[in-house]
DNA sequence: CTGAAAGCGCTTACAG
DNA sequence: CTGAAAGCGCTTACAG
């Protein structure tokens, strides 16, 4: 291995001279600066970031804490954490995707271990356990997502009522009058306190009666079967809706198979518009899914940002809520008339 | 933070007869060890692992080296990763997802920085670039996959003459004659040295015979859209198929959607049976697909127990090969009459 | 602008 | 069985 001290060495220079370069820490002069340089090209030198983790009391890894027990790992979960790789990435970090319990256990295990920086959590319940353990631990982190109580944690969350209120726009501007949320299970302990679910849920009643639209609200789990049940439901309680809003994604296949078991053309007879999905996810269904994008990539980014500026003692980034945008497909169309 | 000096402070010992205890290397007498534990649990040690790191030359991280660029991350990678990552923590180590490009120069950035102990590979291509990176830098590292010549290389993979057999032997005991594989655009050079396409082709030209079947062999990418395409071709050239075999689990959803599309009924027309998938993909689409069931949990933790047997010097894990297992859905049953 | 030296929190020969 | 001490490869006051 080529440490700092070959290349200092090798240059005729100290090492913390190496390392002032390596770090743009202290000014050097050029010709100083060109040895050294030339001297880490020839070596082949690269920095061991363990001792530098070590002696900097930094490690430059941040873990992305997501909670796999709970939440499927799939293509949305995916642009989330590659796009907080990358953006990770650009400022010399490293991000870890971690797979964790929700109860807070093995956070506090990990962070202990002082491996990692600071958190990135994903999937944020309203009162998120994690949240505490981060706080009583003294570990910065940032949340994509938002806990009830806010008060300055650093957050970045998809904009629910700017998503539904332009989902609404949308179909209403098709000529759906008729319209139907499938929002999560409040009952179940796990989604009671699961942002997505409550605050598009709130979101959409709030929004409904402006377009003076009734108000019909289902809920489903999300899986693609519980979504096919939620349509049994809906065509036997509100046969007249024509156009289904549905916020889980799995859910949101098992509703376009559900209805094509039932009879149901779409989007001649019905429209479906999922709010949260990614465009891998559309391409999946027959005919492909016109979806409310999850802003995956956004939120990934930005989620990472405002993590590493706190980690960098800069400015903290004021929190941000990025709506799921219109992304065409062909399960939406005007209704029958 | 509380320092090992700490602990051996309040227990009257050294330090290095905490580490003792702490890794288990030397004897200690019971009384020794007791003081040690009741001071480690009073204070809330926890080790440092980047300090353990850096003196013993071993962070205990292994990197899982995902090419995101050339294969999605889908519901099959994430099985994968995950229970790569449970047979990690259960050794002591921590597994990171490593989304890499697949011409090894991330990867020799990554191993040159000494954050991690070893490197599995993912998504092996018959002459993966990136098996020159690791062993040119002498990181260990495991397979999952194969390169085609071994000489040696730890790996884990898919059995797919195995795979290929059941499965041929599944829908010939249903009653079909008249199969069709679909495999992968082998004019694609992404793909044209991927080992689950040209071993499962190479399974099949080879089994088909076997059972009397003509082989048909048509090609597809890894796309919904692809498979579709694939069963208008199929539709169109060889009609008389009434039962189709697919290796690629997004063009396996197409194909369901592509022949509904084509009026073909499955299962009553035509069966259709992915020869790789897993679970969470197959209850995506209606019917729920039968499928050949991805080992990935078997093959994600066997390619990690080999990389750490390497690291600690163990005996090495001969190389293992493992069946998808037929896992029944709706989309198989007896040809038409 | 540059260097000598202490120190990050551990592990590990070496000695007893 | 236990301890004193060197060392892992860096960073960072401090001094000049």
């Amino acid at each position: 291995m080529v440490t700092m001290r070959d290349v200092a060495q090798r240059a005729g220079v100290s090492i913390a001279t190496v390392s002032f370069v390596l770090n743009d820490t202290k000014p050097v002069t050029a010709a100083t600066r060109a040895k050294i340089e030339q001297a880490m090209a020839e070596l082949g030198f690269r920095r061991n970031v363990v001792a530098r983790a070590l002696a900097s009391r930094r490690t430059h890894i941040i873990a992305m804490a997501y909670p796999a027990l709970d939440h499927k790992f799939g293509f949305s979960a995916a642009e989330f954490f590659t796009s907080a790789a990358d953006a990770a990435r650009k400022q010399d970090y490293h991000l870890v995707l971690w797979p964790v319990g929700n109860d807070g256990s093995e956070l506090t295990e990990l962070v202990g271990q002082g491996l990692v920086d600071g958190v990135v959590l994903m999937e944020v319940q309203l009162d998120d356990p994690r949240v505490s353990v981060l706080r009583e631990t003294g570990t910065p982190f940032a949340m994509i997502g938002r806990t009830s109580a806010l008060e300055g944690l650093s957050h970045v969350d998809i904009d629910f009522d700017q998503t539904v209120e332009d989902a609404v726009e949308y179909v209403y501007g098709l000529g759906h009058r008729r319209l139907a949320l499938i929002s999560g299970n409040l009952n179940d302990p796990l989604f009671s306190t699961y942002g997505p679910y409550v605050r598009s849920e709130a979101a959409y009643r709030r929004i409904a009666p402006q377009y003076g639209i009734e108000t019909v609200v289902m809920e489903s789990s999300g899986s693609t079967l519980a979504g096919q049940e939620a349509m049994a439901r809906l065509v036997r309680d509100h046969p007249e809706t024509t156009a289904v809003l549905i916020v889980n994604e799995f859910a949101a296949l098992g509703a376009v198979s559900g209805l094509n078991r039932l009879g149901r053309r779409i989007p001649e007879d019905i429209s479906v518009l999922p709010l949260l999905m990614a465009p891998e996810m559309a391409a999946l269904t027959n005919p492909e899914l016109t979806i409310m994008r999850t802003p995956g990539p956004e939120l990934g980014q930005l989620g990472t940002e405002a993590l590493i500026r706190q980690l960098e003692g800069a400015d903290p980034l004021p929190p941000q809520l990025v709506p799921a945008k219109l992304h065409p497909g062909a399960t939406t169309a005007p209704p029958p008339s």
